[in-house]
RNA sequence: GGCCUCGUGGCGGAGUGGCUACGCAGAGGACUGCAAAUCCUUGCACCCCGGUUCGAUUCCGGGCGAGGCCUCCA
């Protein structure tokens, strides 16, 4: 199977060929832990989770070598450990913690590695004193920075030439820098801050060179996927770029994919604006992790989706629907067999998980129609497959329609037992009384052949 | 101002030079004591104006509209 990827780099779809099949490396730009991720945070760790699933079918479990960094200093986090009087460790570890938890609720696997900026601060030094041998960064006092006339190629991601960064530079730096567009690789220490000792004087690295340093580091370059929001191509994928490019004097990624945004009634969803809402929140409210990624995946992820939560209702109604049909199944051994064709080719077409969904469903109205126990067994099979390679359907399919009942689940099995013995005395008044006040409670009865079963009403 | 996306039915959202996914919601039918679930059928679309073409929602040009980046940002 061919997987087709859009590369940044050339605005196209090109079929992905790794360098090594027995060892695909990928890297995508993890959160700056210095507070909550919000849901549109979480829309990069879904969409390349969702990779990473087809990648490790495709080409085998272990052959697959994914990072994704943890930003564990920087002005943020240090300004949030001032105003906060709390240690900066306190700070991250915490927020780390919460965000694989979070990341955990929408299935989302743990990355092969995970960096930490603090902990790989040699290798940033050893690529910044690179730089400095090779004439393209410069020593100032307030730190050390990447000439961005020095570097011919600069702007090859963004489609930005020079020019045009200079028409656009309105930005106010450190005053030292020699140009508008040149940026930090080490920040001079500043008292009460974080500091590291170095060659070119004590400080702290910038931002790019974090990520550069520990793709270096962890993988080597060239990589084959770097990944993340469309909002970093311009500056940190464009300075990462200048910088191991020049550093190493090969291309640091083969492919550039980035994700477009999600937005709250049509505006970027962002911090600054205050249009946030968090995974942990929508938890609370109820939303069950799946419907959170399901809702994520409803759209190729290069587009931008909107949130709502008509959106989650939808991914909710979708997601009843395929563990309706694996309740219906559930005495029914799946069979032992892989994803159809038509998930991968789905998935393999730049990620296309609309046309997944449209699979997942397919394959559920197959499971739903399956009489013959061979074909009950193979449609239950092919869907637990396809789900997961989406992520989705990991779930014991009655904890799926209960969860969210708790300890009352006992009383309405009393109920619909209650129901059911009225129904079999011909009692019809009682027992749409009962499912009147079933109903009342949010819980759905269905009777059948064998019995009566009850679940939380879509 | 510069650079870059995008505009599909009531909603979400794929895709294609002609046969017009999929899900939700709606309608009809089967099933059911009645329902629900399920299955079957079905209505509803391709921003506007030109051009290319036998034929464009799909290609090209223009317009209008929306969004993003150029500063921290997924």
């Amino acid at each position: 199977m061919n997987i087709e990827l859009t590369n940044t780099l050339t605005r196209r779809k090109e079929p992905f060929a790794p360098s090594d099949p027995a060892r695909i490396t990928m890297y995508v730009c993890g959160p700056t832990v210095y507070d909550t991720a919000h849901i549109g945070n979480a829309r990069p760790p879904v969409v390349f989770d969702t990779l990473f699933r087809l990648l490790r079918h495709t080409y085998g479990e272990h052959a697959v070598i994914y990072a994704r960094n943890y930003t564990d200093v920087d002005d943020k986090i240090i300004s949030a450990s001032m105003k906060r009087g709390v240690p900066i460790e306190a700070i991250t570890r915490a927020v780390e913690e919460q965000y694989d938890s979070d990341m955990g609720a929408l299935n989302v696997l743990l990355p092969t590695l995970r960096p930490r900026a603090t902990e790989n601060v040699a290798a940033m030094i050893a690529v910044i004193e690179k730089l400095i041998a090779r004439g393209v960064a410069y020593v100032v006092p307030s730190g050390v920075y990447f000439s961005v006339a020095a570097d011919e190629d600069y702007g090859k991601l963004s489609g930005r030439s020079q020019d045009d960064l200079k028409a656009g530079a309105r930005v106010e730096g450190e005053d030292d820098k020699r140009a508008p567009s040149d940026f930090a690789l080490w920040k001079s220490v500043k008292p009460g801050e974080p500091s590291w000792p170095a060659p070119f004087g004590a400080g702290r690295p910038g931002w790019h060179i974090e990520c550069s340093a520990m793709i270096e580091e962890e993988l080597g370059s060239p990589i084959d996927i770097h990944g993340g929001g469309i909002d970093l191509i311009f500056p940190h994928h464009e300075n990462e770029i200048a910088q191991s490019e020049s550093a190493h004097g090969h291309a640091l990624a083969r492919v550039w994919m980035h994700n477009g945004f999600l937005t709250m009634d049509k505006e970027k969803m962002s911090k600054s604006i205050g249009n946030i809402i968090t995974p942990r929140e929508l938890l609370d409210q109820g939303w069950q992790g799946e419907t959170i990624r399901w809702a994520l995946l409803s759209a190729q992820y290069r587009a931008p989706l909107d949130w709502s939560d008509d959106l989650l209702k939808q991914a909710q109604a979708s997601l009843d629907r395929l563990y309706g049909a694996l309740l219906r199944l559930k005495d029914v051994a799946a069979a032992d067999v892989g994803p159809p064709p038509a998930m991968l080719e789905a998935l393999a077409d730049d990620l296309n998980t609309p046309a997944a969904i449209a699979e997942l469903s397919a394959l559920a109205t197959a499971a739903n129609i399956a009489k013959k126990p061979a074909d009950m067994a193979k449609a239950k099979g092919e869907l637990l497959a396809a789900a997961k390679l989406f992520g989705v359907l990991q779930d014991d399919p009655e904890h799926w329609f209960r969860a969210s009942f708790g300890a009352e689940a006992v009383e309405i099995d009393r109920l619909v037992t209650e129901r059911v013995a009225a129904r079999a005395a011909k009692d019809y008044a009682l027992s749409d009384k009962l499912r009147d006040d079933l109903a009342a409670r949010g819980v759905e009865v269905m009777d059948g052949a064998s019995g009566s079963t009850w679940r939380r009403k879509g």
